[in-house]
DNA sequence: CGACTTTGACCTGCGC
DNA sequence: GCGCAGGTCAAAGTCG
């Protein structure tokens, strides 16, 4: 385990009402408060939670511009993200085992350097696993983790261009939350919130001619 | 038939 | 070096 410490967004309430945001499109996080990056839109809230809308730069947000701004974040905000107490997440294989392949035959092995990509966890209480962000994610895997009743399961974002991944697990002390931990950052629009926004926007464009 | 999920195998890193 | 744990792959299965 190396040093970084978890990052939450919200960050972890030590109420024991705990902080809850709705799924939120990580890519439109803030990693540190010291971006400038505007908040996140909130694509689909779930029923358990209701959080206050932010400015929404919604220009960058549909251009996907602003994920240089999270890139060009220096190495501290590529976090780590975990809970001691209850091995909710074990993000600190941050590198380790991520740029593998399997061995044997014909499969060659991917050197590919990965670069630090920031991550964040969020905490969610819903009964359902899959949290709507208005992304499109392809389950990759599923593990069971140690000290927890229920497994995590791995996912990746399907858009070919993107290479964002989320984790997500139950928690086995508090079976209502569900822990989501997405790494990486989109680069591209969210779908959902483009075709809710499309013809609104066309709209906005066509109105202001006049 | 394409997109997605399931699941066992395999890989790597870490601690002992 | 070995075993454990987490992360990923990919074939097979499922679904619309």
């Amino acid at each position: 385990m190396e040093g970084h410490q978890a990052q939450y967004y919200p960050p972890p309430s030590t109420s024991s009402s705990l902080a809850l945001l709705p799924p939120q499109n990580p890519s439109y996080l803030f990693p540190s408060s010291s971006t400038s990056m505007n908040p996140p839109p909130l694509p689909e809230p779930h029923h358990h939670q209701q959080a206050q809308v932010p400015d929404i730069d919604w220009i960058s947000l549909l251009s996907g511009h602003h994920d240089h701004q999270i890139n060009n974040n220096e190495p501290a905000a590529m976090v780590e993200v975990n809970n001691n107490e209850n091995n909710v997440i074990e993000a600190a294989r941050e590198e380790r085992g991520s740029n593998k392949r399997k061995g044997g035959e014909g499969r060659k092995i991917s050197v590919m350097k990965k670069a630090s990509r920031p991550r964040f966890a969020f905490q969610t209480r819903s009964a359902d696993d899959i949290l709507d962000d208005g992304y499109r994610w392809r389950k990759y895997g599923q593990k069971a983790v140690k000290n927890s009743l229920y497994p995590r399961s791995y996912y990746r974002c399907t858009h070919h261009t993107c290479s964002v991944k989320k984790q997500v697990q139950r928690l086995s002390k508090d079976t209502s939350i569900v822990v989501t931990t997405y790494e990486g950052v989109h680069n591209h629009p969210c779908e959902k919130l483009m075709e809710t926004l499309t013809p609104l926007l066309k709209q906005m464009q066509f109105l202001s001619r006049f």
